[in-house]
DNA sequence: TTGTATGCGTTATCAG
DNA sequence: CTGATAACGCATACAA
């Protein structure tokens, strides 16, 4: 791969000359500045990114981890931020974390290595303080779906709980108050929030959730199906189910329609996310939509403006809400 | 960020034995070594991944290209070489190409400016000279789901044609010789060579697939939709579908659904790929398995020792048969 | 308008 | 076992 000095020996000229016309530097001469540019054009001369770097003490890079590239909702995230880094003519590195704390440390840790100074972080599992410490030192860092109590400004988060209210509320609406919760078993704050809203809003109206009317499970389909089951087994009477997400509910409505039961005549279901799925499931889901992709794109945005320095944008808030996205899932109760 | 200068100064030693140290060089006093360990640990230290591959001409970090992220199948394709990536623990750089030729090219640029030198792309809109081209200037450079005449050896590719023979093969044992096909639009050769197998299968046994009864339309949900509209609207028999890829059938499954024709039983329908979507969609959908993720580790991998100078591995052949996967959408056309 | 020289953070080659 | 020092490819202050 040549090098600025090739060019430079090729066009007679110093390199500094080159460099010159690399970066549309100041004062060059006509004639040699397009003699630079033909013999750049002819030798296939591509600036060293890493090299530029180092001497400008500015990666031209932008970071996301995320746990993993497969699930459709992390996907859009990924892609939020890659609409901005090609919009900025900056290169993606993408980190996955997985679901353990030390692959998330070492994925930021890859990132930091390569001095990326602007970054997107999905982080379930490392601590508030480890994330914090990290965050003070690294001036470009944002969270994304956390809420980090120390430093809110360095975050952009989903209310969960107006999440679980607007479910509730949507199902009461519709005259539904034997009520069922399929969640996930993951030790994470999403589905403890999610449900206390749930539960809040369904307590102002007057209609409790039993406990035994919650099941637990794996956040994916299998999980909800599993978990539908054992709800089934329990015997207890419900015409609405809140899933923790559109995964879930794709298997609570498969448990349903084995148990002979029909959505929404029978029960209604509602999911969490409004990922593509929730439109290719039969009937298709009402659901919560997140806005994950816009998000991840003024994460990215506010990452940007951090390390540039730009004042601190019209970023009002970093607290998104949810909307319900009504489709066949669910109906009123008195068609039952 | 803490240089490897502040290490040195703060341990008393030169940053030649830092630099061991960080390497586990050999010949370093076990004093010392703990000393500067420590110190790393105190301050922070991190090496600085571009000087790093700056000064040893190698780049730890593995490119990929994908048109873009939010499509399950090129989300499991960057999965794969996210995997490998992982296990090398390098950076993952990932460029998306969108569906254009020069966005294409812009995003293998942006790989080469920063010296990745191993990468693998998924391209589809630069020409076979254009590619070729950027291969031999480019060792690590592997091509996946593309073959490239000249330099067979760095593509990995599924043959799309035997896919299409399997379909028909499939949908012949089981008694179907109405058949209609709904394919993809986009001028790439897939859908054409998907095609080609399929009605050369179906040629062998004496049975032939009318133009009227292959439909176009974009490679996506909606597309196969409308184009089974179209199809529906010819009024010619048929009890089979061969669709050119999974989101297509999902859309095939859904016009068929609103015209009152059940799926299998008044036809069957068998889509390509298998993604994740194809078990979801009611009912679920037989389809031709394209192990895309194994494809990209195997891509990825290859690439890897290309670059690494290894022997070239055991990869007999780098061309990839699909397999069928059957599910509820296809049955025995003597059901109907 | 152009060239020279310095340094960015590392590794590696030589001497001690 | 350890320390100078010369690259690596590039941007830039300072000269010319």
């Amino acid at each position: 791969m040549p090098t600025i000095k090739d060019v430079a020996k090729e066009a007679g000229v110093s390199i500094a000359t080159v460099s010159r016309v690399v970066n549309n530097g100041p004062k060059v001469g006509d004639a040699t500045r397009a003699r630079v540019l033909q013999i750049m054009q002819d030798i296939g001369y591509r600036p060293n990114a890493n090299a530029r770097a180092l001497v400008m003490q500015k990666e031209a890079s932008l970071g996301v981890v995320i746990p993993e590239l497969t699930d459709p909702f992390y996907a859009s995230l990924a892609s939020g931020v890659d609409t901005v880094a090609r919009q900025h003519n900056m290169q993606l590195l993408l980190s996955t974390g997985l679901i353990e704390a030390s692959t998330e440390r070492a994925a930021i840790e890859l990132l930091l290595q390569r001095r990326c100074d602007a970054m997107i972080v999905h982080s379930k599992f490392m601590s508030d303080d480890e994330l914090t410490e990290l965050a003070v030192a690294t001036p470009g860092m944002v969270f994304i779906n956390r809420y980090l109590p120390d430093i809110p400004e360095r975050c952009i988060w989903l209310d969960n709980i107006a999440g679980g209210k607007l479910a509730a509320r949507h199902l009461l609406v519709n005259g539904h108050t034997n009520l069922a919760c399929i969640t996930s078993d993951y030790s994470i704050d999403d589905p403890m929030l999610r449900l206390q809203g749930f539960k809040e809003e369904l307590g102002e109206a007057g209609v409790s959730l039993r406990e035994e009317a919650i099941e637990y499970g794996a956040p994916g389909q299998l999980g909800g199906e599993l978990a539908t089951q054992a709800l089934l087994a329990k015997n207890i009477p419900f015409t609405g189910i809140f899933a923790y997400n559109d995964s879930m509910a794709a298997g609570v409505i498969k448990a349903l329609h084995d148990a002979g039961l029909k959505v929404p005549q029978d029960v209604s279901v509602v999911g969490f996310d409004d990922v593509l799925l929730s439109r290719y499931v039969r009937p298709q889901l009402s659901t919560m939509r997140y806005p994950i992709e816009r998000m991840a794109i003024n994460a990215a945005e506010l990452a940007l403006s951090l390390v540039g320095g730009h004042p601190s944008e019209l970023h009002s808030t970093n607290k998104y809400l949810p909307t319900l996205v009504k489709r066949e899932s669910s109906s009123n109760a008195s068609l039952s």
